[in-house]
DNA sequence: CAGGATCCCGCTAGATACTG
DNA sequence: CAGTATCTAGCGGGATCCTG
């Protein structure tokens, strides 16, 4: 049939509206920090951040090695820390370095690209340190009125 | 056996890490706001924002009904704006207003606290335009250099 | 040491149909 | 109009084993 139907419009609008999101750039943005691993690994790099503070992460910035990541990040595993490296790397927020020693030795370190995005996290973890309990307060008001 | 292995170390580790993941802020907020259509919601109620110039939307901010909301953002199926924007009301981040006429009329409308993310957000959007260029640039010549 | 390959599972987004 | 209910497929992500 030559005429579309309604289904067939909704579906067109859809597929218009995705391919507008895959190109906007904020959502990709979005689609970068919000990764499980990139803050993480950004605030591991950047050195202040998240990381719980008894640790031993003092807040040196500069590179760190593959294991000393995977050490810090405990709840990473080999394959994701691997994956969020190299597509951090891909997009020019990480340099990679291998030291071609006995065993193999190599360290990450922070872009200037990288260090500017994670200045813009740091902007954001202020702001979920000054709302977010406003947040969590209405979310069990919420919850215990309708329990 | 009393002692542990390497293995239920390591599973203790991360248990621990999720925990603590749990209760970061930041976390919480990235998880938030990196729900597919927060951002995109946030930004119709809020006015001005990454909609497509054409579409309508001149950016007025105030209050917005069901319906409205679901033709603006073409893409989403109503169960995920339902469940959003209920988590959002959850949240203190829209206020759900039904008034009963015949056919029930409902709105929803950004929160002080709402705004204030909102406004959060527009500093992360324009970091997107500021440096997505060159992240793009950089994914580019990564995977030239690979294929 | 750093990472590739593979299998597998849970979750969740989406489509569809129904309702007050 | 503004939802709710259900069912399903796809995929992100973890565990495990293997290599240069």
């Amino acid at each position: 049939m030559a005429t579309m139907t309604a289904a067939q419009k909704r579906a067109l609008a859809k597929a218009e509206y995705d391919a507008f999101l895959a190109a906007c750039p904020s959502r990709r943005l979005l689609d970068r920090i919000s990764d499980k691993w990139v803050a993480l690994i950004l605030s591991a790099l950047g050195g202040g951040g998240s990381r719980r503070e008894g640790a031993g992460c003092a807040g040196e910035p500069g590179p760190m090695r593959y294991s000393e990541l995977a050490r810090l990040l405990a709840g990473v595993s080999q394959k994701m820390l691997t994956q969020t490296l190299r597509s951090l790397e891909r997009d020019g927020l990480v340099t990679r370095t291998a030291t071609p020693t006995v065993p193999v030795t190599v360290s990450y370190e922070l872009t200037d690209l990288g260090l500017s995005l994670h200045q813009m996290m740091r902007g954001l973890k202020t702001w979920a340190e000054t709302h977010m309990d406003d947040v969590l307060a209405n979310r069990e008001a919420y919850d215990g009125r309708t329990a």
